[in-house]
DNA sequence: CACTAATATTAGCGTACTCTAATATAGGGG
DNA sequence: CCCCTATATTAGAGTACGCTAATATTAGTG
């Protein structure tokens, strides 16, 4: 895709600079890069968060109807939260009769330790 | 608007029911879900991830310029996600001449080491 | 076998996001 | 002093997101 259009003359960076501006990679393969992005964007929602949140603090899991009056929006969008944390790993499910109910993932479990452990308190 | 039209005799949920739908709640102040939702939201992006993974990998920190190239977007894009990450705690950074070198804080750190010992293989 | 409750799915609307391009600021160097 | 590089800021465009409302599906119950 015609990187360096120009011709030779133009000094994108002198010689002489400082090391400054090299290469920069990380050891991440474009699989595991999407599979960490799905989950992180998963959570960075305040809906799915806070489901996140009240599953993990229930005993046995929780079912979407305990979750419906918490959250404060309608059952179809719970419905949507749930099955997208789940997509991304961050909680497992059990049929129970017509109920189903959710629990929350050891990944899950590690990443909200790791951010109440971590918080810091003058934020804002 | 007029929920529940019909008298009161409508049975929502016998009393013989199982423990389900009762109350959820979560030991969270608003403000450290806030916080934990800005944290969450900025790294589930793309380009703020790679930033992070990058500037992670760099020994001493990573410069704006170092990250441009491997990131593919435009200069003001990178500043952007600089700037959020930042702002989400996490990174810290430091002015050296014309350079701003930005290094990863601990809650950084260590949600980067959750993620890479829970990633699941077979996911996609 | 209706009836009801829990959940899933879909279309569509309003909003928030993320990029580019252009411009501004700041700090060297010849 | 002018120029060049690194970074920050802003407006605007295209897109993705998250909700509601409506409807479909599944599973108990009288």
């Amino acid at each position: 895709m015609a990187e360096q259009i120009s011709d030779g003359d133009a000094p994108r960076s002198s010689p002489g600079r400082p090391s400054c501006c090299g290469e920069a990679e990380h050891p991440l393969t474009d699989r595991e890069l999407a599979a960490d992005i799905r989950t992180l964007a998963a959570v960075g929602n305040e809906t799915r968060y806070e489901a996140l949140r009240l599953i993990a603090e229930a005993e046995d899991g929780a079912c979407g109807c305990e979750l419906e009056p918490a959250l404060g929006v309608s059952q179809g969008a719970v419905s949507q939260a749930l099955s997208r944390l789940y997509a991304a790993g961050l909680l497992a499910r059990r049929k129970d009769g017509r109920w189903r109910y959710y629990s929350v993932t050891p990944r899950a479990e590690r990443l909200l330790d790791v951010l109440d452990e971590t918080r810091s308190h003058d934020d804002d």
